[in-house]
DNA sequence: CCAGATAAGTGAACAGTGTCAACTTGTCCC
DNA sequence: GGGACAAGTTGACACTGTTCACTTATCTGG
């Protein structure tokens, strides 16, 4: 956003001799991987606006026209990363309730994974959920995707939102509870939503307004873990 | 290293014709609320990043160098137009418990009005309380701040940071339910902060992924708000 | 009434951005 | 060896936020 004047840069042609400028040309697949390898590395150092796509493809001993090759867009790379963060996620969702069977008890811990992830990887955190990528936008495919997903269908693999992935696995374990006849309303879909709402605000609100002078984050985790299961849960 | 010395070069004199675009001027205070305006309109139209300081130079009928004599930066003008949101956002959090004693139902009527002001102006929400703009990043001015005001203290207006105020009214509305002997647990600033997290999660889970396919949204605040009055107040 | 200070406004440039058309170069297959 | 095609580069375009060096209008005091 703001170029930062650091005055006096000679701006140097850059044309050292002797440099070999051969082209190492690498697999499709394999310079793919690169890039997107060195771009979350990047975009977690320094954050999405900081990192050009110049600074990338250098990073890569690449030029910036070749990303355009492999990547459609800046937003396009920015997708295929989230992908991958979703996997990582969901990954940590499922070891968090692992040969866990208590309804309750696992609600609880994937909770807690969720909002522990989102703190431990703020910026991954802020790719995959907070950012609106215009390609993550696909309306009715989604919806079908849920649907899909709540009946437990399988979907090809190429085509899958990892995104809608982690969220079917918080509304399995609502519904869980709700078989259960532990909650207070039925409405499985609804339930899922209010507790990821709770769990995703209190994630971006640590990490976009770190300096707000919060209770402690873990206390907060607790209360606000805590809070949400009594609201939830039937009194009996 | 060219000292490129440009003195007393001519530069079109320009007097040519009777073009005279003739500069218009107004006062400085008038100039500051104009571009305000302005740029306020365009941030909630056109969204932030696709809003360029020419732009709003252009719509003012002005130069983008104007803008720079009465704002510091494009984030100091942002920061400046996040400020009038917060003070509206306070007139509807206080006139949606105007007259109401009930503690619960203040809470009630506070929380709803919040969400609802967010869902209703998405843009404005999202500069207001998603954009991490650096000028509002003060760290322990804010936490002096809110000590200050929890304790019921007045500030000088001119130094108000509005969004502040705003998690204060929450925070008194916690206080009441605490003070009334309702909660299950009494650390005031934790709870506020929970209360405030899941509503802010159910607004940016809305505005930013608005192709999600929820339940429709009214439903959705209903079952997050009681869901968190039933997970806060004691049961008995 | 007119000089001078100062406030208000301008044009051109800088250093960057995402992106693309047109080109060159490497590598494999026939 | 000669194509074909994939992999990579050059150089530009139209933007961005921002600053420097200026000009011009308006108010004030002598």
């Amino acid at each position: 956003m703001a170029p930062r004047s650091k005055r006096s840069i000679p701006r140097t042609p850059a044309k050292s001799a002797g440099d070999a400028p051969t082209r190492r040309r690498i697999g499709a697949e394999a310079r793919r991987a690169q890039v997107l390898k060195v771009a979350a590395d990047l975009f977690l150092r320094e954050g999405i606006d900081q990192t050009s796509m110049r600074r990338i493809a250098g990073e890569a001993g690449v030029t910036a026209t070749l990303l355009y090759k492999h990547f459609a867009s800046k937003d396009d790379l920015l997708k295929s990363i989230a992908e991958s963060f979703f996997s990582e996620l969901v990954v940590s969702l499922d070891a968090a309730v692992e040969g866990v069977t208590d309804p309750v008890e696992r609600a609880r811990r994937l909770m807690r994974a969720y909002v522990t992830f989102g703190i431990d990887n703020p910026r991954a955190y802020h790719l995959t959920f907070m950012t609106a990528l215009p390609r993550l936008r696909r309306g009715e495919e989604m919806k079908r995707f849920r649907d899909k997903l709540r009946r437990g269908e399988t979907v090809p693999p190429e085509e899958l939102l990892m995104g809608m992935v982690c969220f079917a696995r918080l509304e399995m374990a609502v519904a869980d509870l709700v078989k259960a006849k532990l909650t207070r309303t039925r409405d499985v879909a609804a339930l899922a939503e209010v507790v990821w709402a709770s769990g995703h605000g209190l994630v971006a609100l640590v990490i976009t307004h770190d300096d707000f002078g919060f209770t402690p984050v873990g206390k907060l985790i607790d209360l606000s873990i805590e809070t949400m299961l009594h609201g939830l849960i039937r009194k009996g």
